[in-house]
DNA sequence: CGCCAGGTTGATTGCTGTCAACGCAAGTGG
DNA sequence: CCACTTGCGTTGACAGCAATCAACCTGGCG
């Protein structure tokens, strides 16, 4: 459990601009609600406007919800990371803890308001939007058009850039989310991302440790079966 | 076939501020390169980095490409609207045109660059990256829950809301893209697309006109078959 | 040590993909 | 002016990958 200062500090020296004056960062600290949630809490943001949400320490979850209980995991978010929650539109979005975090909460409005005056600030925004554009354009490939396989290979490669840790010349990875929450971003069943493990762990390509530990075994070969584009156009 | 002049006042107009000086104005328009290209043609982007590209007229794609020839369109984009192409990453992606186009296209990090000393320029990038986010994680959802039927309804009130005209009280679509863009676009087959028309014409939910135009007889019924979120969390 | 949520494995179904033929409209050239 | 071509869309038959339904297992926690 971190102090809100300590959090707002983290967050200002990683998303706002070291020139900034004491006020200006005051009135930003002002819009900061901290939150700090336990394991697998859904977050209860106002669904009339968008938010900005910054991840002090934890993991969360952005969930789309579609008609007969049907959900999208939109993208998964780890410490230092800043969020854009969009307002419900033709479908519903939650915002949702994988395990104990404390997280920032801003009024989207009120700091693209207070960001009007210092162009470094929306720099900083417009860096976070494109990045998260970036992810979810990647994603729609995946969904769209890889196999389960393909899937699974691609989400673990992507985890290990972004939580993998090096242990022994390996990378290891640690997943916060369940094979529920994999399922769900993935577009596929349980069922399937569980057999798909399977798969990999056969070939030798990963060795699971316990429910949530992964060891990437041969990169190379995760990152063939990824369906990455191999050669230029 | 639109002016240099024409497109680039269009675009000044929509996502420049009305305040910026002559000289901004010029340096903006210095970065601007015109491209006025056929139907059905890949833009040849250096692919080392960002563009953004202004679609002054026409119609275009932004398509993400897999292994084994596979692609993912990621977004279509028409008239008045910025988009934002990224550089080759994991995958790689080519803007083509739909229909004769003409372009205005930007390096992403000059613009930028030329941005940083203007809140408003920023906030009008924010935006657009913003509200392709929305759509990105919008289609991603579709992806990776939706069923054909509720994939193609989707697609269609999507574009009525887009590019739809009333017509004897009726929404009207003319299709810019072809039955494979939008099987692309929905990560399905050209098939399975055409049976799904099938269905709806069938249905009496829509009417299609030749080979583009589409009739929104029921739009209720659409939406109904697009699988959004019907009540409240 | 025993519970039990979460994960794995197996049998079967079904939606969408694949392969193939046909239809249709627009364009071309004799 | 019409036969031929060509590109796109539609329809049909069949196959296959992932979903569904159903046990069974496991490891993390009290």
């Amino acid at each position: 459990m971190m102090t809100f200062a300590e959090q707002f500090d983290r967050f200002a020296q990683l998303h706002l601009p070291a020139h900034l004056g004491d006020d200006a960062i005051l009135r930003f600290r002002s819009l900061a609600r901290p939150v700090d949630a336990a394991r697998d809490v859904a977050l209860g943001l106002d669904e009339g406007s968008d938010h900005l949400v910054f991840v002090s320490s934890g993991a969360i979850k952005l969930v789309a919800h579609a008609s007969a209980g049907r959900n999208q995991v939109v993208a998964f978010h780890f410490p230092d990371e800043l969020v854009v929650v969009p307002a419900r539109a033709e479908h519903s979005y939650t915002l949702s803890t994988l395990r104990k975090s404390d997280l920032l909460v801003f009024d989207y409005a009120s700091f693209a308001d207070l960001a009007r005056s210092d162009p470094a600030v929306l720099r900083s925004l417009l860096d976070t939007a494109r990045s998260s554009l970036s992810r979810s354009r990647e994603k729609s490939l995946t969904l769209g058009r890889k196999t389960a396989t393909e899937r699974l290979a691609s989400f673990l490669v992507g985890m290990a850039h972004r939580i993998g840790v090096e242990r022994e010349g390996l990378t290891f990875i640690d997943l916060p989310m369940s094979r529920r929450d994999i399922a769900d971003s993935l577009g596929l069943t349980i069922e399937t991302v569980s057999r798909q493990f399977t798969i990999l762990r056969d070939l030798g390509i990963v060795r699971t440790v316990g429910k949530s530990g992964v060891q990437l075994v041969d990169l190379r070969a995760l990152e063939a079966r990824a369906g990455y584009l191999t050669e230029a156009a």
